[in-house]
DNA sequence: CTAAAATTCGACCCGTCAGTCGAAACTTCA
DNA sequence: TGAAGTTTCGACTGACGGGTCGAATTTTAG
């Protein structure tokens, strides 16, 4: 009985089908991934995945969805204050950096998922919606820092690609993702974001 | 007449299909191309592809293989001076950055090409060994500089993996890949790398 | 001019996979 | 207990695309 109980299972099999399915993506790619290596990953049968899911692409947003807000609701209140933007701006990124190492898998591959999505419908695309609040986010409160002064005197768009790739960089590049303490980190973007010294 | 002439001839037609398949690689990526449309693109029937390439994994890793030995051949000797890592270090990625300029969709591509591609002869993946050259020399340089305390005292993989990353963002992130001055790239790497004053 | 060699072509073949379907198993509740 | 609802399953279908083939066209050279 209980609609409550069904439906916390019914999501808790959905659950599974994604990690099932991010493994899959991991290893073969997106194309790569057949719909019967990701059932059998996920211990269902194929017909069991089209009882969850209406398609193979629903699976792959459902993944980018749920992980892009997540992200987003993890840093919302950090972004709020817009006092500092130097601080906050570190402070969210920290954010980033502590919610991305939780999970690494899945967002090494929120982050390196292929762009050039051949072509899914709009409506299911809701991760993208996250994903440019997220980045405009950054981007405002790097302008407003720059005016500001706190931070070098370059172009805004040029800086945000800068960190973007370095915080790229130093998360997801190499096999290992070996330790990365958050000092590290942090000092890297100090010195990327220190206005030199006149 | 003259098998020299032929051959000529025959390279071009080569780099044809060639460029054809580098544009279809980049709307709709390696999976999505077909060669159908590749043969379409490059103004040829598909038989003639084959007439010329063996598969389409040749057709890819002859993408990758020009591009990646012309990339390596363009900073052979600029990285022979070993006396001065820093310099060497900074002037090869300035190399780098200038070959890329002259092509950038074509090294767009080498750079962010599908990593985990689906098992792909050894054979063919020349290009492996040339990007390895690449990085282990600059990793190398790295290494000694930061022996040297040209660089900040940081485990030398991490900064790579921060260099490459910030390299990256600005080269390929972004729509646009707008405007990027050596000047600017030069300040943000100068930033990044100088050994902070003690 | 003509025969051999080189090149071009698209119809065809065939394996692979996303997605369907209907039957079976399991649950719920009266 | 048994009927209605829910969930699971894998055999099947149809489309799609990589690769082949042989016939047609063009080029070379004697």
């Amino acid at each position: 009985m209980t609609t409550a109980r069904k439906a916390e299972e019914r999501e808790n099999r959905k659950k599974l089908i994604l990690n099932g399915a991010l493994k899959v993506f991991e290893k073969k790619g997106l194309e790569g991934a057949t719909m019967d290596e990701i059932a059998h990953e996920a211990k269902f049968g194929k017909g069991t995945l089209y009882y969850y899911f209406t398609s193979k692409e629903e699976v792959f947003c459902a993944i980018m969805n749920r992980g892009w807000i997540s992200l987003w609701e993890g840093i919302e209140e950090t972004l709020l204050d817009h006092s500092n933007p130097r601080k906050t701006f570190l402070n969210t990124l920290k954010q980033i950096v502590s919610i991305i190492l939780m999970d690494p898998n899945l967002y090494r591959f929120l982050f390196t998922a292929p762009k050039a999505v051949t072509h899914m419908p709009e409506k299911l695309q809701t991760w993208k919606a996250y994903q440019s609040k997220l980045y405009g986010s950054l981007r405002g409160l790097l302008e407003e820092g720059v005016q500001k002064g706190e931070f070098p005197d370059l172009d805004a768009d040029l800086m945000f690609r800068a960190i973007g790739g370095l915080f790229h960089g130093l998360l997801f590049l190499g096999e290992g993702t070996g330790g990365v303490s958050e000092n590290e980190i942090e000092e890297l973007f100090n010195n990327l974001i220190t206005v030199p010294k006149d």
